[in-house]
RNA sequence: GGAGAGGUGGCAGAGUGGUCGAAUGCGGCGGCUUGCUAAGCCGUUGUCGGGGAUUUACCUCGACCGGGGGUUCGAAUCCCCCCCUCUCCGCCA
């Protein structure tokens, strides 16, 4: 959330960053309720100092013996008005918080100010279109020849949309989630986490998934839990309200989850294969660090995530998102987006946000400075990289046209030595 | 699911209706002492919100003792609901 010094200070430029982002938040009402909501606290407060001070007199002359039934009566007066106060004050209070839980964040200066994806600038790229001497194949037909992939049996059991990995195509899933871990932890710096997969109302909020998103969430309504999006949830909020000593940011996270999205309103899109699901893996990098230090942690966060796809040696973009197409809690956001030739463009594997304090105003995680100030952290996050896409890159970047699928020689440690993808027996 | 114990300031730990934003100890910060260190002594040490002075650290009021509600002139202290942690029992991957 925003601070309110920064919704009167820069008004036109968080009316500007609701219509960018698509929230229908009256800014200037949203100013007037803080205006009702000073005066009715401080008329409360001077009714509670006076009350206070009466008190204190009832029970000096409880002490000496005196009658106080005339004062008490007088207390008892303050304090129900009081009381009428306190619970407007509670209501203003909470319909202000729901209010400005609405207000996205402001995209920085420095990005694009389009409205959508077309807007977006294609910062750099890196390695080319494979070329192929055949028609290169969409990965649903190599990964059904190869059974890799029971997309039929997995809408038995769950419905559409929730992929099955069998065979190879399960072993090249789960080597890719222990290589990018591995690489994260072991030449990124990141400290592996495992967290939950269902995180509660407040984490959701506290990353900003809710309140706009919640119906692209699946919810458990009994214990009011929801299935994570992403680990940026859960990862994020292991630090909600806390206080972090500077000297230990950043602190970096990499995290192995399963990611479930109900794509509500997406039906009819990418219906085929599994580019679209509501049921993925996705390797998570998290950071919290100091404000000085967002910028260039931005800008490595990207890097480590390119190291992926260049250590694979997968053809990719890096693109800059325009005010208009960034996610709601987002100031500044990469997406790097891979070729997939059976398919003929560019998947977004990875998006890589710097937040600014955003998260951590919604979260509570603040820092203590070297000069012993508490102030807000910042957060970012990027996918390193989502599972899917970047099994479907591998799939058909490296399909033969016998049908095979050749092992990028960085994840054959992770299957066994195995170099080639046969058809089974 | 059942039974019990507990959640207080950075930590430990007192406090069972007013003089408690909260003893005491440890830690932190400032100072004194000292050749240095240790020890000792003195002082200081939370967060959020409002108002005021001031180009920063100042003053003042309010709120905060897991969260919410209630009783009372007055609640850390009494009552109710919820959450979390720990121990034991049951069940279970």
């Amino acid at each position: 959330m925003l601070s309110m010094e920064t919704i009167r200070g820069a008004t036109e430029k968080v009316k500007a960053a609701c219509r960018f982002k698509n929230c229908d938040v009256d800014v200037d009402s949203v100013i007037a309720l803080d205006d009702e909501r000073k005066a009715v606290v401080a008329e409360r407060d001077e009714l509670n100092a006076e009350r206070n001070r009466r008190s204190k007199d009832i029970g000096r002359r409880k002490r000496s013996g005196e009658d106080t039934s005339e004062i008490e009566a007088s207390v008892k007066q303050i304090s129900v008005r009081a009381r009428e106060l306190d619970a407007k004050a509670g209501e203003i209070e909470a319909e202000l918080e729901r209010l400005m839980l609405m207000i996205p964040n402001v995209p920085d200066d420095s990005v694009p100010q389009g409205a959508s994806a077309d807007d977006n600038v294609v910062v750099r790229d890196w390695g080319e279109q494979r070329s192929f001497g055949f028609a290169p194949k969409p990965h649903y037909d190599v990964a059904g020849g190869l059974g890799m992939l029971d997309l039929e049996r997995g809408a038995k059991v769950s419905g559409s949309f929730f992929p099955c990995y069998t065979g190879a195509g399960a072993l090249l899933e789960r080597a890719l989630v222990n290589f990018m871990l591995d690489m994260h932890t072991g030449r990124h710096g990141y400290r592996e986490v495992f967290p939950p997969f269902l995180v509660n109302r407040r984490a959701m909020t506290g990353t900003g998934q809710i309140p706009k998103l919640e119906e692209d969430m699946y919810r458990i309504p009994e214990e009011d839990l929801f299935l994570i999006p992403t680990a940026e949830v859960p990862v994020t909020n292991l630090y909600a309200g806390e206080v972090l000593a500077e000297a230990d940011l950043p602190v970096k996270l990499t995290a192995y989850t399963a990611c479930f999205r109900r794509e509500a309103g997406s039906y009819g899109k990418d219906t085929r294969g599994i580019v679209r699901v509501h049921q993925f893996n996705k390797v998570e990098m998290v950071k919290l660090c100091a404000p000085e230090q967002s910028p260039a942690e931005l800008e490595s966060l990207v890097r480590d995530a390119e190291d992926v796809l260049q250590a694979l040696g997968l053809h990719y973009r890096v693109v800059m998102l325009s005010a208009g197409d960034m996610s709601f809690a987002a100031a500044r956001c990469y997406d790097i987006e891979i070729w997939a030739p059976g398919m003929g463009r560019y998947l977004e594997v990875s998006s890589c946000s710097n937040f600014r304090d955003f998260q951590a105003r919604r979260m509570n995680c603040r820092f203590r400075g070297k000069d012993g100030k508490l102030r807000h952290a910042h957060t970012l996050n990027g996918s390193g990289t989502a599972l899917p896409r970047i099994w479907i890159a591998v799939v058909e970047n490296c399909q033969q046209e016998d049908g095979c699928v050749v092992i990028p020689e960085a994840l054959r440690p992770y299957m066994h030595g195995m170099e080639r993808i046969r058809p089974p027996e």
